[in-house]
RNA sequence: GGAGGAAUGGCUGAGCGGUCGAAAGCGGCGGUCUUGAAAACCGUUGAUGUGAGAGCAUCCUGGGGUUCGAAUCCCUAUUCCUCCGCCA
């Protein structure tokens, strides 16, 4: 959500980035809010008017009653009562008008980054750093599933009678490498300086309000039956939350958060439930990165946020890319994105793996997320990352540390976590 | 789950239909004093919107209502406290 201010200011600035996202059907938008704005401002102006009058005479009202004078007393009600018919409609219609921006403001983009390059959708997007050497070994690699299995890590028959498609149950050595790699990463965090944070699991609908569109809680919220609760589909949701309607005293800046929770997901989009494997499923767990910042300062930890979560899988052997997010990919909200992408033996391909994310000040003005500055307040800049996101990190783990007999090597910093095993077979 | 009580500015807390955007204290900021600091004393100190500005409007947990007028009365949601019950 941008500052109207920069519409009232800058519409050109407005549509150009608009455009930059190839929305152009969001154009219009920009004129309509002008209009709604000005109409909106001159009932306010209107408004203010009645109710200055309606406090003034309720006042003399009062007066008049103290001195016993109750004939003037009623002709004065009577006078306000000329006012309320008028300010009762007006009132109706500044509700609308504000309503009616808001749901313009909401979906009208962030203005992105000028060094976001320009592209239509993700074919567009472009790599920006490899790290490590994409590693294809002499033998074959099997599908993920199958790795697992030949270890004894899965059971995806079981969850679909439990649970149905895309639920898993992992189990032994898998199971514990699922945890180990989470604990890693946990502390992996904490040495880097974030504070660990386990929040709530499910969250009111006034918060999944605030954090994301409509269509986006259609497509992944799952309710709870006769509660006014959802379940997370990411940490963030309840990690941002947590900032709602808040002023941060300018000292305690920047927040860096770490959180863990699992994340249910609905996957109702485009892509859908992998049929068969971890890839795209109902409910994952992930440790997750929340930075709330000054605002000269977010350009700098949106590259700190996604060098972790490279360090991270480059600790574990895997090789990495980043790609950044063209405009036309880039969801509304955020001012710049980059996915970090592991690499996949098997398919010979990076696939995503974890998503940084800049929103600038637009998630903080929407949600009221303020800090409290020597010179006043201001929005903080809020930004996102994941450090790791099992059991689809799993598939780049297995693939990257597989042996040509099936087993696998738990590479050094994770064999604490396991006991001390170096290889799974 | 049942029965009561409460929610006020950065914090503590008074106010319980008009003179209340809100006493007082703490904290913050500025000053006097001091070589400097502390103490003491004096002054100042909420947010948002709108307007060139003076100002005006809105905000006393959220939502709704009564009234000419609501921090104050009523309804409702949420949270907290006390007691009872239940339960890892």
């Amino acid at each position: 959500m941008i500052d109207i201010k920069l519409i009232r200011t800058n519409p050109d600035l407005v549509k150009e980035n608009i455009k930059k996202k190839f929305q152009d059907e969001k154009l219009v938008l920009v004129d309509e809010v002008i209009e709604l704005d000005k109409q909106f401002r001159d009932a306010k102006n209107r408004g203010d008017f009645l109710r200055s009058q309606r406090n003034t005479l309720s006042k003399q009202i009062g007066a008049l009653m103290a001195k016993g004078q109750k004939e003037e007393a009623e002709n004065t009600k009577k006078l306000v009562a000329d006012y309320a018919k008028e300010l009762a409609d007006l009132e109706v219609k500044e509700e609308d008008l504000s309503k009616e921006i808001k749901t313009r403001m909401m979906v009208i983009p962030n203005i992105i980054d000028p060094s976001v390059p320009i592209g239509k959708d993700d074919s567009e997007n472009v790599e920006v750093e490899r790290f490590g050497e994409p590693v294809v070994p002499d033998f074959e690699v099997p599908y993920h599933v199958d790795i697992m299995e030949k270890l004894n890590g899965i059971d995806l028959d079981s969850a679909r009678r439990t649970s149905g498609n895309g639920f898993y149950y992992l189990c032994g050595d898998i199971a514990r490498l699922h945890s180990a790699i989470l604990s890693y990463a946990r502390d992996f965090m904490i040495d880097r300086g974030f504070t660990y944070y386990i929040p709530p699991f499910m969250i009111r609908s006034s918060v999944v309000d605030g954090v994301m569109s409509f269509s986006e809680m259609e497509n992944m919220m799952y309710k709870i039956e006769g509660e006014d609760l959802y379940l997370i589909g990411t940490s963030e949701h309840s990690m941002i939350g947590k900032f709602m309607d808040t002023i941060i005293p300018e000292s305690e800046l920047p927040k860096t958060l770490t959180s863990y929770s699992p994340c249910f997901r609905k996957e109702v989009g485009a892509h859908g439930i992998e049929e068969r494997g971890v890839y795209r499923i109902h409910q994952f767990e992930k440790q997750e990165m929340i930075v709330v910042c000054h605002p000269d300062e977010s350009k700098d930890w949106f590259i700190k946020l996604y060098t972790n979560t490279v360090d991270f899988f480059r600790s574990l052997d895997i090789p990495v890319r980043t790609l950044e997010c063209c405009s036309g990919d880039l969801a509304d909200l955020k001012v710049k994105s980059i996915d970090v992408e592991a690499w996949s033996p098997r398919q010979q391909k990076y696939f995503e793996v974890g998503s940084c994310s800049n929103l600038g000040d637009a998630q903080a003005r929407r949600l009221g997320i303020r800090v409290k500055g020597k010179d006043g307040n201001y929005f903080a800049h809020t930004l996102n990352n994941t450090v790791v996101a099992p059991p689809r990190m799993l598939i780049a783990f297995l693939e990257n540390n597989l042996n040509a007999d099936g087993s696998i090597n738990i590479p050094t910093p994770l064999q604490m976590y396991m006991g001390g095993k170096k290889v799974i077979k």
